[in-house]
DNA sequence: TTGAAAGCGCTAACAT
DNA sequence: ATGTTAGCGCTTTCAA
């Protein structure tokens, strides 16, 4: 009874069964609920399996089932801003199934996703989520014919038989611009970043169909970096006599709002008295830091990270997905648009 | 030869040997380069092997080998921003190694946690990196006696068996000071984070130290939260009529020292002409967005994680390490302590 | 130099 | 109701 006297080793099956006094097989049927069995003698070895600790070998039943019950996650921004929320997501769903999932970072580097994708399979992972790879469609790891599912999220792909997950940057736009005409705003300028973005023209299109739904006419849209410098400057090039000056500004995410903030303030211009700010991505430091503190859309990342975990966990059970699904984008409203 | 023809299962050494037309067993020995083999028959193997577009499944070698070539990391930020850059360098160095690096987020939640552990130890990981638990030695769960190598990296840990990877705080905070005093300021002030944080103690032992190796004297260090708006109350606490007035700002973090630097630009004193500021993480969006560009200390946290990887693949491998060990930091100047 | 055979830990079909 | 057996894909003695 003396623990040193325990074997280094994980016990096995093996062991339960020669503690507990029945054949192997018994064991994997006490264990499994799976077969007929007397009561008392599932008892009896699940008493002894606790008591031994034993834990039952996956990979060993990998073996068998030819499922791993654990998948790849390839992100091509190095694990930041976007893929974080979307991993706890998909992580949030998955564990509680018992599916693991391996980290894995391309950088969109061809060569390297390869050869993850090649470590992956050799690890016989159930599936594949790729995510981040947002801004152009560069040439890609052909993940097609693989044999296990793919998901993309936050990322296009030309892949027919794969499902793509995406926030709805289109609609989030309407919200956003539907929220700065419900406050009363009609001159509102859109200042948001490079026009090789997909959703750079996606938000556009947004805000222009949500001006189109009343009498309100669309200024001309200012594209430039995601920076807050180039906020400051897209302040500065709308503001002044005989400028625009409009009376709301719909950003094209929160770094560029929050230097337009900056910019308005230093301008003596009052926010949102004189101007409402609506950002994007509802990064919550820059969102609060933001003086005032920030209106902006949330992608719902960690949604569309958890929905991704759902479906891979369906396909992974044999129903098949693909296609491509937008998720909603919600308001988040803080004082860049209130409380005047 | 139509690809249509090939079977929709993955190849295994089976196939390879009946195409070969050699014995499973010579084709293990073939591919593995073990034991003793015609050169021909290797090369053939090969070949069909390459043909056959064969991978090796790793878990039945695991279930052999008894290392599954994976390793949990448990993540108690929900994949922060402190973790991402652990994150990256842990797995930059151990997937050329063949290491799968499953991901756990804990949240500090220590049921979560023992419910990772007892998955990741039923996928028979190799060892665990446990990430970002910083502030307060809060009860965690037990990973002594798992039987594997335990890492906990920008985290501390009360488990005499494990290796701890730390950034050297007080080396750093030194690094930032000594900056201070070499381009000339004498009266330094210390804004900092709340007090229950260990770093924040080295922190101010770091500055202290530095600023005795030279005829300064301290001011009184401001502790407060973590974020820009504290910076900024900061400044109003010590500029003006009457005030402390430094000539330089040594900032717990970047978002204190972003906040200073606005502040400060407000009240119409130049950064870094009249005020040189130092800020601490290095975040890279913070430090660049701030006005002027931000110097700081970067804790090299991809470093920190690099090197959990080289010593996670390390101890698998046999070798014992244990106890505490601080990684430098490294200060990155930009223009808040520049330019006059 | 190669092949046959015995496992690694587990499941599932088949006997008893 | 329980035990026996035949694998899952691979490695590794041990014979041939």
């Amino acid at each position: 009874m003396n623990p040193r006297d325990l074997p280094r080793t994980a016990p096995t099956i093996r062991d339960v069964a020669r503690e507990a006094g029945v054949s192997i097989g018994t064991v994997s049927k006490a264990l499994n609920k799976t077969g007929a069995i007397a009561p008392e003698t599932r008892a009896r070895v699940i008493e002894v399996a606790e008591r031994l600790q034993f834990r039952p070998n996956t990979l060993a039943k990998s073996l068998h089932s030819g499922l791993s019950g654990s998948i790849g996650l390839i992100s091509n921004d190095s694990f930041g801003r976007f893929t974080m929320p979307i991993m706890e997501g998909l992580e949030r769903v998955l564990a509680p199934q018992g599916i693991g999932v391996f980290m894995c970072n391309a950088t969109d580097d061809p060569a390297r996703e390869a050869a993850h994708v090649e470590q992956l399979m050799a690890k016989q992972i159930d599936g594949i989520v790729v995510t981040a790879r947002r801004s152009d469609r560069r040439p890609s790891v052909h993940l097609e014919g693989l044999g296990i599912p793919v998901i993309y999220v936050f990322s296009h792909s030309d892949d027919p038989g794969a499902l793509t997950l995406l926030p709805d940057d289109k609609g989030g736009a309407e919200l956003a611009v539907s929220h700065l005409l419900q406050i009363g705003r009609r001159r509102i300028a859109h200042v948001t970043g490079p026009e090789h973005f997909e959703a750079v023209h996606l938000r556009r299109k947004g805000y222009l169909d949500a001006l189109s739904t009343v009498d309100a006419s669309p200024l001309p849209t200012l594209n430039g970096k995601w920076t807050e410098a180039w906020g400051r400057d897209a302040v500065a090039q709308l503001y002044g006599p005989g400028k625009t000056n409009p009376d709301a500004l719909f950003c094209g995410n929160d770094l560029i709002a929050r230097g337009a903030a900056d910019a308005l303030r230093e301008l003596g211009r009052l926010v949102p008295d004189d101007v409402a700010i609506v950002g994007f991505d509802n990064w919550a430091v820059m969102a609060e830091a933001c003086r005032p503190a920030l209106t902006s859309i949330d992608m719902n990342l960690a949604g569309l990270g958890a929905e991704a975990g759902r479906c891979m966990a369906a396909m992974i059970g044999g129903q098949p997905e693909h296609g491509q699904r937008l998720l909603p984008c919600t308001l988040i409203t803080r004082a860049s648009t209130l409380g005047y």
